[in-house]
DNA sequence: TTATTATTTAGAATAATTCTTGATAAAAAT
DNA sequence: ATTTTTATCAAGAATTATTCTAAATAATAA
């Protein structure tokens, strides 16, 4: 289960008029049962269980307005595919190069990434990224 | 003009039976040549000046051997096309919500940003890369 | 109710990138 | 020097994730 402080859906505010729909809510609760980052794709075919009249031009629309409402995150790595995440905590991803895998991983107190660049003079940073690239647990110990 | 420890094309090996040629010299100078953060399609416009004849799918073609080769950086941010970037230096990239686009920021010594996330247990880390986002100075001045 | 606005769906469109194929060119082998 | 092999190039087709379009439906507001 992922670190959501929203107790549920029906806390989010989806803002501007937007209504919270059972599409919605559905896309919303795979992403809260989810250990793992799936893909547009892949929340596609675990929201089919439950809806299978659910078109994937909807699921698209549900990220989108769910990013948007800050109520999940959007992970982009590479050129991959655009991965979704329901830990809203603050962390970083480890992206195995092996199996393409994605982990959440925690950020050490005391040294955050924004200490570790140097901002140009007069740009106004907003967001910091951490990325870290190499072999999952599962893959280093295949050596692989 | 990118920071490149290689003092010209002739000193990279492709490796592997890859052959320097004129268009992979000329991708690889038009790198050389620039400040920003070309694309694919603005490498080719700018490769086109020197020699019409040049495709695109060459100029993917040649960024992707260089790319392999080491001699070049390609940066993906978001769901953007990807950018090439002649900075071979250790780096991180700033890239502009307004205008999109990537400026090459500095590495603050003594604060890695491998202190700043915890590896998991067994995995191996191999790349670190920073990501910030946020308004380049142009546009934090225009404010928009 | 009626009018307005948002949503869903299916499929078409888009755009970056990769793939395919035949032609060309360079390198290696004879 | 030819032949053979291998790598490269170019043009356009194919792929794929994503967005857009348009018509139907549903929810909300008037």
């Amino acid at each position: 289960m992922s670190k959501n402080p929203l107790k549920n859906i029906e806390s989010i505010n989806l803002g501007g008029g937007h209504r919270m729909t059972p599409q919605r809510r559905l896309v919303f609760d795979v992403l809260m049962k989810s250990q793992d980052h799936p893909t547009a794709a892949e929340v596609f075919m675990r929201v089919k269980n439950s809806m299978d009249s659910i078109s994937l031009a909807t699921v698209y629309n549900c990220l989108d307005t769910l990013v948007s409402a800050g109520a999940i995150k959007q992970v982009n790595l590479d050129r991959e595919p655009s991965r979704y995440c329901g830990n809203l905590e603050p962390h970083a991803h480890f992206h195995c190069e092996s199996c393409s895998s994605v982990l959440d991983i925690e950020l050490n107190e005391g040294a955050e990434a924004s200490k570790s660049v140097i901002i140009p003079k007069g740009a106004k940073a907003e967001k910091f990224e951490v990325a870290v690239r190499g072999k999952c647990p599962k893959c280093a110990r295949r050596r692989n």
